[in-house]
DNA sequence: ATGGCCAATTTGATTGGA
């Protein structure tokens, strides 16, 4: 089973690149993030004529996260649980399932968090309590599940083309990063790093700047897994390439293969 | 962080992003 994470920043405005990504592509999974869309200005005719099932939890303006699935999707569930004052559309659930087996997906789109210090900051640190709280509710249950999104953290300064420039930022702080572990210590698998170590390996690119020409990244999309799910990774990539494609979103995909 | 950006809405300007 191939299961992409993918910032689209803007389906409306990618639904061309995405159209084409999915066709040439063809994942069983994409998670979208930054969808900016509600729920019913989803392109969902063009996505769904390419044999998707798909699942919104969008807002106005900003935002918003989306599942595309060749499977069925079951168990759907909008909204990080732990605030209900929340209204940010940044997290969504469901069960695919696999030829061996189901698979829990959660698909989320952490805050940014910036400026930090500052009320951004302390609802992003919030957010990563409410998402440990959630992440030991999944380990608990024992099904292979994944976290996958854009996390807004760059977990080291090997993430990082200039980690010098990026620390008193809210995607590099100690404290974001600290937040971001204690995560992942709750024996998590960080898909990637586990399959591919070294500097060098970016997610996103900015805009400005010739950041990509230069590239000057930052990996900031990642998938972790529960060990139920780390037993049936095969792979995990980077598809790069996409960042030069034509209007391209500031993220490419990350892509796992498991045995699902 | 920055050599000039990008998407969506609040649209001939502003907000949010990273």
């Amino acid at each position: 089973m191939k299961i992409a994470t993918f910032n689209i920043n803007g389906v409306k405005a990618r639904i061309e690149a995405l159209t084409a990504w999915l066709q040439d592509q063809s994942p069983d999974v994409a998670l979208l993030q930054e969808i900016k869309s509600v729920d019913d200005g989803f392109p969902r005719e063009q996505i769904a004529d390419l044999g998707y099932n798909i699942e919104t939890h969008g807002q106005k303006g900003f935002n918003g996260v989306a599942i595309l699935s060749k499977l069925p999707l079951e168990d759907v569930v909008r909204g990080l649980p732990g605030d209900d004052a929340d209204q940010q559309a940044r997290w969504i659930e469901a069960t695919v399932v696999g030829e061996h087996t189901a698979v829990r997906l959660c698909n989320l789109y952490l805050p940014n968090g910036n400026p930090a210090p500052g009320p951004k900051f302390d609802y992003k640190l919030a957010w990563m309590d409410r998402l440990h709280d959630r992440a030991q509710v999944l380990l608990a249950s024992e099904m292979p599940a994944l976290m996958a999104g854009d996390y807004n953290i760059i977990p080291q300064a090997e993430d990082a083309a200039r980690p010098d420039a990026w620390r008193d930022d809210a995607l590099f702080r100690p404290d974001s990063r600290a937040a971001f572990r204690r995560i992942l210590n709750l024996g998590f698998t960080e898909a990637f790093r586990a399959r591919t170590k070294g500097p060098g390996h970016y997610s996103f690119w900015d805009y400005q700047a010739g950041a990509w020409d230069r590239n000057d990244g930052i990996r900031i999309d990642h998938l972790l897994l529960t060990p139920q799910c780390a037993d049936l990774l095969r792979d995990c990539t980077i598809e790069r390439q996409v960042r030069a494609g034509e209007k391209p979103s500031d993220h490419v995909p990350v892509w796992v293969e498991l045995a699902a």
